[in-house]
RNA sequence: GGCCGCGUACCCAAGUGGCUAAGGGGACGGUUUGCAAAACCGUUAUUCGCCGGUUCGAGUCCGGCCGCGGCCUCCA
């Protein structure tokens, strides 16, 4: 049974889906700001809730899942101004550059990804709503607020009581604008362009505004997330995810504003049942950070931030700009629980590359098995179970044969279930993937060199690679490694210089064979020796 | 000031009342190998920030202290 430690009641719950037949489960995500490139955090932002969406698939749920783009706020204007874009082109790169890092990254496509700038007649209409229910007002500079007076579980999500909040908050209150709203909480959900400070309004027709009932201007930020959620899912859904940081505001005032406008729909019931949060990627602090005290660099990490000029860009850390596989910054991010910050070193990406490549070598191991079970087919693919062998296997006597692969798949497949449903314990299942990689191992290095693979070990291996295939993909890696970026001439030329140290190898010339293996380690090729004068080569 | 969270080996990290404290990385020793690599075997926390309490029993619950981080302003 599936349990999910819900932000709103700080406890874990079991799952229920809304839907009445229990099958069908809506899921959004508050996607980024695209003003900037991504940083580690949004890959974390992003993996959270592909693995739980991956594994409520594996569970046999049918996930509908959206997640927007914010395409219009005030950075984006402020950045599009300075560098005399037009604002969309500016957001349009940033799209373009979230999915190509999402497709590294294995991140299953969304069911939708609305933006903000299509959806801006929804968002009117639940100001409408929201003024004509007296949830929102105009404000005595004509902007529109909503009202947090108005909303009597205002607070409940974050467990927020602002005036409670008040004290010693003195310097960084904004008292110009709380001369103009009713309470220190209330939110803009409608901005005027008049109103604009100078720093933007000098952008002058480059400053994006729609009309409306209130005046020209665009809309409150947490407003496209009720519009667009409504929209694609409708209300209540089931699961809300997001950053930690976006717990407040962002999301208790999307939840008034939803509960607010959509209170007939919802008939006084909540907007989302299960609100997930993921913590923050954190860095190290340098000493050579001016603004952090000398005492402070020794700590914990401390949050990214351009002005630190401590910001791990992604695109700057995986292939094919950066060194890492995707799937490394992947294994990093679920070999801690989503809700456990992680403070980022590159050596974390080091050792969670060597903990991928564990998991690549014992596939191989696995496949090689099944290629000597085979006898002669070079071809390994189709050795993954078939559905028949599926049922098969999810048969529990399996745990008591007496082939001991059989078990120990068996036994992880469960553990990794166990761990998942504990609130996506990433890493308590990885270390069930991992249990499953070593059995298979052993397996493999049991068997005599030349002696055949008995039919007995092979469905051992099939079971084993199946299992651990699939249990990747809930987890979102790919089952095998990232294939060579060109398999074009230097492909051909590394098999040369292989066939040439083998035959080196067999006259017994083995500085001759030496050399090639420094000379291409030092290409970024790894070569592995197998036995039976074969070889292996990995590309880095 | 309010709210929330964290502190487990050399490093990362799971474990939230009860068999010998997962898993990975690293290191060291062994098997294998022409030498490597990979893999396998073994070693690496009598102890979970500190102090006190509850309990037959606590890393796990409660209180205090110390250290660290986040949110309260745009933020994944």
């Amino acid at each position: 049974m599936l349990r999910i430690l819900n932000s709103q009641s700080r406890k874990k719950e079991p799952f229920t889906p809304l839907d009445p037949v229990g099958k069908r489960v809506l899921m959004y995500t508050c996607g980024p700001t695209v003003y900037d490139s991504l940083h580690l955090g949004h890959a974390r932002a992003a993996i959270t809730p592909d693995v739980v969406r991956r594994y409520l698939e594996y569970q046999g749920y049918q996930v509908r899942y959206v997640t927007n783009f914010t395409d219009v706020d005030d950075k984006i204007i402020r950045r599009a101004v300075a560098e005399g874009l037009d604002y969309r082109k500016l957001t349009a790169t940033y799209i373009d550059e979230f999915h190509r890092m999402m497709l590294a990254l294995n991140v299953k496509p969304a069911d939708a990804y609305p933006r903000a700038t299509d959806h801006i007649d929804e968002m009117l209409q639940i100001v409408e709503r929201l003024v004509k229910a007296k949830h929102a007002y105009v404000a005595l500079d004509g902007d529109v607020y909503f009202d947090t007076s108005s909303f009597e579980r205002y607070g409940a999500l974050s467990k927020r009581k602002l005036e409670e909040e008040e004290a010693g908050l003195s310097g960084r209150i904004d008292e110009e604008r709380l001369k103009v709203k009713k309470n220190r909480g209330d939110f803009l959900v409608w901005k005027l362009l008049k109103n604009d400070k100078e720093e933007l309004s000098k952008g002058g027709d480059a400053v994006p505004r729609w009309a409306s009932p209130w005046g020209d201007g665009r809309p409150g930020w947490h407003l496209e997330c009720s519009a667009m959620s409504a929209k694609y899912l409708g209300l209540p859904f089931d699961i809300h995810c997001g950053g930690m940081d976006l717990l407040f505001p962002h999301h208790e005032d999307e939840k008034a504003q939803s509960e607010c406008a959509f209170c007939k729909e919802l008939g006084g019931k909540e907007s989302v049942n299960y609100w997930v949060h993921n913590a923050f990627v954190t860095v190290k602090a340098r000493p050579q950070d001016a603004t952090i005290a000398a005492d402070l660099v020794d700590s914990g990490g401390v949050k990214m931030s351009k002005s630190l000029g401590n910001v791990k860009w992604l695109r700057e850390m995986i292939r094919p700009a950066g060194p890492f596989d995707p799937m490394a910054v992947r294994m990093l991010m679920l070999s801690s629980h989503y809700r456990s910050p992680i403070v980022f070193e590159p050596a974390l990406l080091d050792e969670a590359t060597a903990r991928l490549e564990r998991i690549y070598n014992g596939l191989d191991a696995m496949r090689e098995a099944l290629v000597r079970a085979a006898r002669g087919k070079e071809d390994t693919r189709g050795y993954e179970l078939n559905a028949e062998e599926l049922a098969r296997f999810s048969d529990p006597n399996l745990k008591t044969t007496r082939v001991p692969l059989l078990k120990n798949t068996a036994k992880a497949r469960e553990a990794f279930t166990a761990a998942m449903d504990d609130d996506f314990n990433t890493a308590g299942a990885l270390s069930a993937v991992f249990d499953l990689v070593t059995a298979a191992n052993q397996e493999a290095a049991a068997l005599k060199p030349d002696a055949p693979v008995t039919e007995g070990h092979a469905t051992g291996f099939r079971m084993a690679l199946g299992t651990l295939v699939e249990l990747l993909q809930v987890l979102g890696f790919r089952p095998q490694r990232e294939a060579a970026a060109s398999a074009g001439d230097g492909e051909a030329l590394v098999e040369l210089l292989m066939k040439t140290r083998a035959e080196a190898r067999a006259a017994k010339q083995f500085a001759l064979g030496d050399k090639i293996r420094d000379e291409l380690k030092a290409l970024g090729y790894d070569v592995e020796d197998l036995p039976g004068g074969k070889w292996k080569v990995k590309k880095k």
